[in-house]
DNA sequence: TTGAAAGCGATACCAG
DNA sequence: CTGGTATCGCTTTCAA
């Protein structure tokens, strides 16, 4: 910044209003700078920046308030990135909302004080009255991506997570390959309000019905997460088919699943592909109940998630490519430690 | 730092110095000022430490001088985190020696001037030459890490890539899973050299023949990513082995492999497993030709062997768990687009 | 519309 | 052994 001041013959002071896009400074004066920019090849030390700044980074993460091991798998992953972005200047928020009940999400996006909270990751469904709260917090100048499971009525959305059709689709290409006889695929899926489990359930039908039309793949049933009512269910399906030779289960709740198959299932039981690498699905994995894990790395969740809205607020561009979430395949050989 | 000094009852350099363990300070002093950082719960601001200390870090990668995508691949990576970490006041360099070519190495590691670089992320083969070269430079000051492939014999060692047994294992679970009817595999590997290689071999192994007894495994043949030799390999495994249904490609050149199925295996070939997602693998996989490919994902590789290698430098501890490269598995459904 | 100067949190050099 | 102080690259008053 010195250098520039000197090449242009200005002040520091006005280096910094060039840079900053800062009101006050002549169209002339902005052409002298940035033409000394341009020249010195300079590229600006954010670190210093902020450093000089003393600009605290608030961000809140609002997750559904179940006791799902993954949303607590989340809040580890946040916890554990809050640390390491205490020395970055960006401070991490929790607060949780009771799943299927979109009027409590909405309580909590208004509640939200623009003058505490930057930017805001949402992991909740996709209603009317939701996707007005986003609407409003953002006039607010919060920004407002989605996590985990898309919003993409709300405008300018940028969505963490990924892409739940082509999860979908590759749960079916690994179902499909392991499946050695013909049969019945059940799909177990936990909300229908849940757009992820929607698009997941896509994908799966059409790779199963294009590539693999031998199996037949039923109506999904839907679990809310619920052991006693999956397990219900479950005993109904293998009753109806006894031809049951594959279950997809798209959710991410695996207890009520894991619980029917080892008690009701001894041996060999169906090939089973679930989603997300939870302690549960670890163990399901490498006791062979699982045969297949689909991923969406928690860790990477939460860090694009920062990334996304410190850019969002600091309004600078962010790169589209790093921030894409990989669809993870665990089988029990490439489990991580 | 004001606060501590303040507190101890100490100017900022006495702080400075207990802070950064430098010599010249009463045991007295210490403990006041220690006392005075526990009470306080300081966390230091590496960025403004950097800022002040203008150190820049540069780090040498020394890769293997082949034409392979994989390498370029990497070189890739490297020059993608050069950007970003040039505002992190480090710099990444790139060093090619000729594989199969230890000597070349060892001058490379001879040639590195200490006051130059500050550590050494090497990728080659594991001989005995190389690893007393390791320790020269290692003595006179410079960290070094192993990449891609394992330097288990020397000490004091980090390797910074995927577990090649448990990836070799992976292979084979996919293969073995992926196989309708029974048959013979064949394992085309590198070179006997790289020790990735190898787990990988023993890795494959293990699994088809415990878990996939039926299948008839043969012994590996050498490629060396030599497109002509593994034309030529493939023609003659194919004429001794008539009910070969599968190829596990170990190495990470495909160039030959494709060639040869595309052109003599029309439609349906063998079920083909291979590692890296390299632009080919692509290609081969969304085309079919490929049925499932083994990824260390490159960026992963790069920036942990950077933070791996900067804190070897500052002696501070890493992450061990951050640490680990995962072993990424892609079918063309959830390849990255 | 512009500039001067005081920090931000840490390091490093020179004195004492 | 310890302290004072300039400095890193940038932001932010306060004045002019």
């Amino acid at each position: 910044m010195n250098d520039i001041a000197r090449v242009a013959g200005v002040s520091l002071a006005t280096v910094d209003r060039v840079l900053n896009d800062r009101p006050g400074v002549r169209k002339v004066t902005i052409a002298k700078v940035q033409t000394a920019i341009d020249t010195l090849g300079y590229i600006r030390d954010t670190a210093a920046a902020n450093l000089a700044r003393k600009r605290v980074y608030t961000i809140l993460f609002i997750l559904p308030a179940t006791g799902s091991e993954f949303v607590a798998g989340l809040e580890e992953a946040i916890r554990d990135q809050s640390q390491k972005l205490a020395l970055d200047r960006t401070q991490l928020r929790v607060a949780k909302a009771t799943p299927f009940d979109p009027q409590q999400i909405v309580a909590a996006l208004d509640a939200v004080d623009p003058h505490e909270v930057d930017g805001i990751a949402l992991f909740g469904p996709e209603t009317p009255s939701i996707r007005d709260a986003v609407r409003r917090i953002r006039a607010r100048g919060v920004a407002v991506v989605a996590l985990v499971s898309d919003l993409p009525s709300s405008d300018r959305d940028h969505f963490v997570g990924i892409d739940n059709l082509a999860a979908g689709r590759t749960a079916a290409q690994l179902m499909g390959r392991f499946l050695r006889i013909q049969g019945t695929v059940l799909v177990l899926t936990g909300s229908r309000l849940a757009r992820d489990h929607l698009e997941r359930r896509q994908g799966f039908d059409l790779v199963m019905a294009d590539e693999f039309p031998g199996q037949q793949v039923v109506a999904s049933v839907e679990g809310r997460d619920d052991p006693a009512l999956i397990n219900d269910l479950l005993t109904r399906a293998f009753d109806s088919y006894p031809d049951l030779v594959g279950i997809y289960a798209s959710a991410a709740d695996h207890a009520g699943l894991i619980q029917y198959l080892s008690q009701s299932a001894p041996g060999k039981g169906p090939v089973v592909v679930a989603h997300e690498l939870t302690p549960m699905a670890r163990r399901a994995l490498r006791d062979g109940v699982f045969d297949a894990v689909i991923n969406q790395d928690r860790g990477h969740l939460v860090r694009s998630a920062v990334r996304v809205l410190r850019a969002n607020v600091d309004g600078v561009p962010f790169n589209p490519t790093q921030e894409r979430i990989r669809i993870d395949i665990y089988l029990k050989e490439n489990l991580p430690a």
